[in-house]
RNA sequence: GCCAGCGUAGCUCAAUGGUAGAGCAACUGUUUUGUAAACAGUAGGUUAUGGGUUCAAAUCCCUUCGCUGGCUCCA
C-alpha cells in the first residue's frame, strides 16, 4: 500500500470538511483526525445535522474524489494565516494557528476542486489548517471502502465548557471489502451485546422506576454467586480477611475523608434524625473505620481487609450503558494496609492475583497508569510523587506494555487500571491497583513499627472485578452468553421425550440436582425437536434426553453444546464430567 | 448534564393524518412426540407520559420520563 490507513483517513476527513463547506458556506471547522475505524471531523454549522444530511454530503464528497483534486501544501509565515483564517472567520483554527509552534502555519489546499472558500485572488479553492500528511491526490482514494455513519455531539477540545459542535464520524479502511467485512463483523457482534443477551437469557432488567439500577434475574444472580464463591476461595488463600460496612453512614465521616468536598455532585444525600447521611460512593472510609478499631502492629502487616460492598453514585443520566454503567454496583474491594517497603510487593501480589483471575475466564486485558490530576487532589505532591514512582516502578519491573494516562487518577492517590474490551471493541476498566498516602493521613492511621514507636501505614485500594455488574456484562459478551459449565446459570436441561417418560426425569433431575447440578427439566408438552431447540437458545450447556430406550437400561442421553449428541451416560459418570 | 435519534401487545416488528396489525411467547384444546420450531383456537393495546394543532393524531408541535449512539465524566 501506498500510504499508512490514517493518512488515507486523515485525507478523507479532508474531503469531508470541503463537502460541508460546499454545502454550509459558514460552516466553521474544528478538527478532523483518523481514528481506529475511520475518522471524524468537528463543525459549527448554522443548523442541526439531520441523518439525510450524510448521504447528500456522502455524494459530494464522491465527486471531490472523482475529480482528481491534488493536496497542495504551503507554508505561510504564521501572522498572515492567522489573518487569513480571522478573515474566513475560521475561529477554531484561529485558535489552532495561534498555538502553533515556530513561525509558520502549514496549510493544504484542495488545488481546482469544487470549491468553497476563497482565496486572496478571489480563486475558489478548499484550505485547511493542516500539518498533514495527506495523499497527494483525491484519485488516491477511490478504492477506499468508507461510509459516513453518525453525527454525534462533541464539546470543543473536549471541555464541556466550551461550545458543543457536530461531529460526523466515519468508517474508513483500505477498500471496500475490507469495509463490508467490518460491517458484518459489527452486525455479528451486535448479537453479543450483553443488554440483548441479558434479555434472551433472563439474566437481568432495567425499569424506568430506578434508572441506572440493576433488577439481577435468578439466572444472573446464579452466575454472580458462583463467580463470588470463586472469588473467596482466591481472596481467602491470598492471605485476605471479609469484612461488611454499613452503606449509610454520617456526613462527618465523608467530610473526614474528603468525599463531601471532593465526591458530593455523585452522592445520594438523606437526612436521618435530623442528621445529614450519605450513602457511600466508595467503601474506604467505613474501612477506615474498622482499621481505627484498635492499635495494630507492623506483625500483622501487610493486613489484607475486603469488602464486597454495595456503592452508589449518581452518575450523569447519559453515560448510564446497560450493566457496564450502573449507579448503584457492587464493588469486590479490599484495602491491604502496609509499610511504605511493602508496597512494591503487595502491588505485584494484587497484579498477580488480578491477571491469574483474568487468564482463568480468558479475558484479555491491557493496563494503563493513571497519574495526578491537575486539582481537587488531597494529599502532598511529594506523597504522590512516592506513590507514582512506586506504580510505575512495578509495571517497569514487569515488563508490562502500559498506556500513561497523566491526570486521570482518583482524587487520594495514583493507579493502575485493567481494561477489558466489548463485544464492539470498547474498552471498560474493571480491575484496579490504587495507592493511598492521603486517607491513612486523613484518618491518623497508626501502627506500632519495629522500634516501638507509632508509624503511618501506607493503604492500597485494589478491586479485581471492579464493579461486580460491570464484569458480569463484560463475561456475558465474552463468552457471548454460552458460559462455562461452573458459571452457567443451567448446566443441565432434562427432556422427557413424552409424558409417560416425565416420572423419570424428574428422577434423574433430582438425582442431578442432589449432586449441586443446576439443572432444569422441561415438562411441556412439545415436540423433542421444540425443547432441544430452546436449551441450544438458551446456551445450555449440557442437554439431557430421557425416553424408552433411557429408562431400560437406567442411562441418560446426552447432548453437549457446541459437540451435539455424545450418546448415552450413566447419570454419576455425567454428574463427574460437570464438576470438573 | 450536553448533542442527535428513537419509544406501537411480554419479545421482534408493520401501519406516514382517515377503523391499530403480523410472527413468536402466553392461555385452551387436539397431538405423546427421539436430537434446533406439531396443529387449531382464544386472549392480549388510553400507540411511554401530559398537553396542543386538526372534522380526524401512533403519525404534526411542545412537556416530562425512558432507551440508543456520541461528548464530558467513570468501576
Amino acid at each position: 500500500m501506498k500510504y499508512d490507513i490514517d493518512t488515507i483517513r486523515h485525507s478523507l476527513s479532508h474531503v469531508l470538511a470541503a463537502a460541508v463547506l460546499e454545502m454550509f458556506p459558514e460552516a466553521k471547522l474544528g478538527i478532523g483526525p483518523a481514528i481506529d475505524d475511520g475518522f471524524y471531523y468537528d463543525f459549527d454549522l448554522p443548523r442541526t445535522l439531520i441523518p439525510e444530511d450524510l448521504a447528500i454530503l456522502e455524494e459530494k464528497m464522491k465527486k471531490i474524489i472523482q475529480s482528481n483534486t491534488v493536496f497542495e501544501k504551503y507554508d505561510e509565515p504564521k501572522k498572515r494565516a492567522i489573518e487569513f483564517l480571522k478573515k474566513v472567520k475560521q475561529d477554531y483554527k484561529v485558535e489552532l494557528a495561534e498555538e502553533l509552534e515556530g513561525d509558520l502555519a502549514t496549510f493544504y489546499r484542495l488545488k481546482g476542486s469544487l470549491g468553497f472558500t476563497r482565496d486572496d485572488n478571489g480563486a475558489v479553492n478548499f484550505v485547511d489548517l493542516c500539518k498533514g500528511p495527506h495523499v497527494d491526490s483525491t484519485s488516491d482514494l477511490k478504492d477506499v471502502g468508507w461510509k459516513l455513519n453518525k453525527i454525534a455531539g462533541a464539546y470543543w477540545r473536549g471541555d464541556e465548557k466550551n461550545k458543543m459542535m457536530q461531529r460526523i464520524y466515519a468508517l474508513a479502511f483500505e477498500d471496500k471489502k475490507t469495509l463490508e467485512d467490518y460491517l458484518k463483523r459489527m452486525e455479528e457482534a451486535e448479537e453479543r451485546d450483553h443488554r440483548k443477551l441479558g434479555q434472551e437469557l433472563d439474566l437481568f432488567s432495567f425499569h424506568e422506576e430506578g434508572t441506572g439500577f440493576v433488577f439481577l434475574h435468578p439466572k444472573g444472580v446464579a452466575i454472580w454467586n458462583q463467580l463470588l464463591d470463586w472469588w473467596r476461595e482466591e481472596h481467602q488463600k491470598a492471605g485476605y480477611l471479609e469484612i461488611r460496612t454499613p452503606i449509610i453512614l454520617a456526613r462527618s465521616l465523608w467530610e473526614q475523608s474528603g468525599h463531601w468536598d471532593h465526591y458530593k455532585e455523585n452522592m445520594y444525600m438523606t437526612k436521618i434524625d435530623g442528621r445529614d447521611f450519605a450513602v457511600k460512593p466508595m467503601n474506604c472510609p467505613g474501612g477506615m473505620l474498622y482499621y481505627k478499631e484498635k492499635l495494630h502492629s507492623y506483625r500483622e502487616f501487610p493486613l489484607k481487609i475486603a469488602e464486597v460492598g454495595l456503592v452508589h453514585r449518581h452518575e450523569l443520566a447519559g453515560v448510564l450503558h446497560g450493566l457496564m454503567r450502573v449507579r448503584s454496583f457492587w464493588q469486590d474491594d479490599a484495602h491491604v494496609f502496609c509499610t511504605s517497603e511493602q508496597v512494591e510487593t503487595e502491588v505485584n501480589a494484587i497484579f498477580d492475583l488480578i491477571d491469574k483471575m483474568y487468564k482463568k475466564l480468558g479475558l484479555k486485558y491491557h493496563v494503563e497508569l493513571s497519574t495526578k490530576p491537575e486539582k481537587g487532589t488531597i494529599g502532598s505532591s511529594e506523597m504522590w510523587k512516592k506513590a507514582e514512582e512506586a506504580l510505575t516502578s512495578v509495571l517497569k519491573k514487569r515488563g508490562e506494555d502500559y498506556k500513561l494516562n497523566p491526570g486521570d487518577g482518583a482524587f487520594y492517590g495514583p493507579k493502575i487500571d485493567f481494561h477489558i474490551e466489548d463485544a464492539i471493541g470498547r474498552t471498560w476498566q474493571l480491575g484496579t491497583i490504587q495507592l493511598d498516602f492521603a486517607m491513612p493521613e486523613k484518618f491518623k492511621l497508626e501502627y506500632i513499627a519495629e522500634d516501638g514507636k507509632k508509624a503511618r501505614p501506607v493503604m492500597l485500594h485494589r478491586v479485581v472485578f471492579g464493579g461486580i455488574e460491570r464484569f458480569l456484562g463484560i463475561l456475558i459478551e465474552h463468552y457471548a452468553g454460552a458460559f462455562p459449565t461452573w458459571l452457567a446459570p443451567v448446566q443441565v436441561a432434562v427432556l422427557p421425550i413424552s409424558d409417560k417418560h416425565i416420572a423419570y426425569a424428574k428422577q434423574v433431575t433430582e438425582e442431578l440436582r442432589n449432586a449441586d447440578i443446576r439443572v432444569e427439566i422441561d415438562e411441556r408438552t412439545e415436540s423433542v425437536g421444540k425443547k432441544i431447540r430452546e436449551a441450544e437458545m438458551q446456551k445450555i450447556p449440557y442437554i439431557v434426553i430421557v425416553g424408552d430406550k433411557e429408562i431400560d437400561v437406567k442411562k441418560v442421553a446426552v447432548r453437549v453444546r457446541g459437540k451435539g449428541d455424545v450418546g448415552q451416560k450413566d447419570i454419576n459418570d455425567l454428574v463427574k464430567e460437570i464438576m470438573i
